[in-house]
DNA sequence: CGTTTTGTTCTACGCTTCGTAGAAGAACGT
DNA sequence: ACGTTCTTCTACGAAGCGTAGAACAAAACG
């Protein structure tokens, strides 16, 4: 999976932390809102351009019919997280290995949530 | 942390392969070695470059005091791929979640290797 | 319909990272 | 001192990314 800029990250986060499909301009706007008064507001060309980029790359669609196009992520944040995991740990020469590190490094509540977890996973 | 190059990637790879430091004609070497007849051989100051960068970004250290420098991984592989999952997850705003999408997507086999690990862990 | 407004694509530029390696400099053996 | 070996400095081209204007398309509106 390829990588994400920061501001390719940001638009990410604002499709994330709604479900519903974004206009550029709307998502222009989340941005500014979010960033508050450290941030300028950037264009929205400027949003278009990475949004272009974000659908190349494989992270968002867009829904074309209606004119002012709507983008939405195509994987939730969460799924892309554990894609994200897979990836890292896919480049290791042994897996086990890294699991035991990972695991081994993990707080103590998400031990337990990982046990938990795995629980649910057994039992279906 | 920062992310790896094609050839920074490689010339880790021979780092972690083996546990001892090595000079960057050795690493030259060994990437030759390692790419056979597929890829040409790189200059040992390309080599040299490259751990240069390495080292700024934290990746490796040297010893300066005999005159081949020696270079070395500060993190293990393994230590490398946790720390790398530890930062995807960090990314994410839900961790449990992601854990969770993580967890639902491993193999059997790697699931079994998970519940052992977190067996061993409540051991000690 | 023609015009104004709104939205999208095209093109482009500057910055940074990375592969690449020569040129210049430093140190060591003899 | 001299050549050899190693390291640092400098540089360049390609690619990725933030940035956004210019040009183009479509919709709204009078």
């Amino acid at each position: 999976m390829a990588s994400l800029g920061d501001l390719e990250r940001s638009v990410m986060e604002v499709l994330w932390s709604g479900d519903a499909a974004l206009s550029a301009n709307e998502l222009r706007d989340a941005l500014a809102m979010r960033d508050g008064e450290s941030g300028r507001t950037v264009a929205t060309t400027t949003v278009l351009t990475v949004l272009s980029r974000l659908e190349r790359k494989g992270f968002v669609s867009r829904t074309r019919e209606h004119r002012p196009h709507r983008y939405q992520a195509l994987l939730s944040r969460e799924e892309h997280t554990a894609e994200l995991m897979h990836e890292v740990l896919d480049r290791s020469s042994d897996r086990d290995a890294a699991l035991a590190r990972f695991v081994g490094t993990v707080s103590d509540g998400e031990a337990a949530t990982l046990r938990r977890l795995l629980d649910e996973l057994v039992r279906r």
